[in-house]
DNA sequence: GCTGCCTATGGAACCGTTCCCATCGTAGCT
DNA sequence: AGCTACGATGGGAACGGTTCCATAGGCAGC
């Protein structure tokens, strides 16, 4: 039977212990500190460790109205490109004196809309939204009532908010170039359904228009990338088909990627016979002999301009971040096409 | 000069327009609902939806004692397995009316104390820690308020809390007796170094043991696998060196795998004919050719436990859950030894 | 010595809830 | 009818801070 004193001490009972009023000490934990006494701070100073006092930033948060906290809603927190985003925000947060409340949302629409409710009751002080479905009607509330919001990789249309995140039009145009120059001319897209997911709107737009204005092939295989057979079967098919120019893969994202080469080993082929290039660099892809082309997305930069924009926002100063960011891209074995 | 009105509902105005007293209000939105009239509950829920009211966490927690919140320290964000076991503890609280609130602390000690005294101030109610460093003074004192706490994947000598995590001896135990089994007589044992991290040591020390019991030869390379040039040589020494039995790595983790491929990859070095296993078993695993053996931990029923067992210590339960989890053995080519 | 200002400090109201206790009406019982 | 019991509701004191305003003392200037 332990039975803990579940106390902490409150500011009343370390001013009590200092011989100063409760004003003092919260003037010392707050940052008016220099307005008191020596030896009022020094006598505060021996209660508060004595006691082991910390503030109650819940009270604090409540009479003040600054809660410090940034909420973030993620998508796939099992995406690596997302938790490198994640971790961007997470250390500009703490740049700023501000913590973040991070809710992970598997993809459902319907715990989107409860984790925003959520942190709606903890009163966050701004917003980084990397949604899964379009939780418009949820945030357009948010933006009226003035709370700084930052959509994250994907965009919404029918919310006021600034977006974050890659330069996709720039990226399938570097794809395109390098795919190219490197003698690919009959390319295959792959990507998981577009569904709502801009991103994914934009790169497959963008893919087709730059291979009708670079005169190549170009084929789209679009389907959800659990379905291995399907899968295996457009990229089989577009392998198969006579043609004279080389063929390549372009995959979308890092779990396109990972199909690809899944269903790449199954069918036999050599990877750089048969280009393969993906956006969305992961640690393996220097793995797989012989290297796999990527255009690496600046994760941790995009995850701090989120924050700065949050930052401009709630300043409401009118400083400009980079919105969207030039991918990188890092050439490797995949994309080696040997000579005829 | 957008001048929004910066101002959420409170239960007062919730109150008069549904022309019932906060008290009621507040019972609508606690768990006592049922004790107002049908009449009542219809007024309330109309202007509260009208208004669109949200019960102000902050304040609640502040009479009520109850922060929602569960902290969690993470020690690298950046590792999947750390996410996995993440992802099972925001599942498990959420299944619990609970909110997790995630510090990335970077495997850096000082950040770790400073993160920890942050969510002190948060007044969480619980609290999951996979810690790089020691803290133990500091957890020792959450310990002696009485705030349950769990120890995730990495055990503290001194904080009298429980532990959560894979059951390592189990692990190196099923390794070695599938190097054994696979006809692997002599094994090197990758790992980074033990420092503080109790798995590392516990996974080391078991591997010492086990090679001994089983009449095996084994060597160990202990260093940060930064040091690529070390690794390597270190690997190319141990397949350098004569003797008659089929040489394996064993790796300690995820990134001690990972360096292990590149460095075999660079030696030249075949799969299989050179065993290789790992713990942790990464999405890439089975597209190395010919595959990894893996050994997988089972990374959200980890994070489920870890909460089970706040839960436990909440409600002073004894219902005991699983500690120490079982892994599970992922047979690739890797270890398919070639017939001499 | 008096006024005036500035610094160090304290008192008390308030932030948005919860919760204890009081009130009121009515149904059930003797 | 009178009393109790109970169900529905409201009033007001916390919770642990912040912050406005008041006060006390010290010192310069006249």
């Amino acid at each position: 039977m332990t039975l803990t004193a579940q106390h902490r001490t409150t500011i009343l009972e370390v001013a009590r212990e200092a011989r100063a009023s409760k004003t003092s000490v919260s003037r010392y934990f707050s940052e008016e500190r220099k307005r008191l006494s020596p030896d009022m701070q020094a006598r505060i100073a021996a209660a508060a460790c004595h006691l082991g006092y910390r503030p109650n930033q819940m009270a604090r948060s409540l009479k003040g109205g600054h809660s410090g906290l940034i909420g973030m809603l993620v998508a796939d927190i099992r995406n690596p490109f997302s938790v490198a985003v994640m971790h961007g925000v997470e250390q500009a947060c703490r740049e700023h004196g501000l913590s973040l409340m991070v809710c992970n949302t598997d993809n459902d629409p319907a715990q989107e809309r409860e984790r925003l409710a959520l942190l709606a009751t903890y009163r966050v002080e701004g917003l980084v939204i990397n949604a899964a479905g379009s939780p418009d009607r949820e945030l357009q509330a948010w933006v009226e009532e003035g709370i700084p919001l930052v959509l994250l990789d994907r965009e919404l249309s029918d919310v006021d908010a600034e977006f974050v995140g890659l330069d996709n039009a720039q990226a399938i145009d570097l794809a395109l170039d390098h795919l190219q120059a490197q003698g690919y001319g009959d390319l295959l897209y792959l990507s998981e359904p577009t569904d709502q997911a801009s991103p994914r709107q934009v790169r497959l737009t963008c893919f087709l228009q730059g291979v009708a204005a670079r005169g190549l092939d170009g084929e789209v295989h679009c389907q959800p990338l659990m379905e291995h057979d399907a899968l295996q079967r457009a990229i089989g098919d577009f392998l198969a088909r006579s043609g004279k120019r080389h063929r390549a893969l372009l995959c979308a994202n890092g779990n396109a990627t990972l199909a690809a080469i899944r269903a790449l080993q199954t069918l036999g082929a050599r990877l750089g016979e048969t280009g393969l290039m993906g956006i969305d660099e992961l640690d393996w892809c220097k793995l797989i002999t012989p290297g796999i082309t990527t255009l690496a997305q600046p994760t941790e930069a995009i995850g701090r301009s989120a924050v700065a924009c949050l930052m401009a926002l709630l300043s409401d100063s009118t400083t400009t971040t980079l919105r969207r960011h030039a991918p990188e891209l890092i050439v490797r074995g995949s994309t080696q096409c040997p000579a005829p």
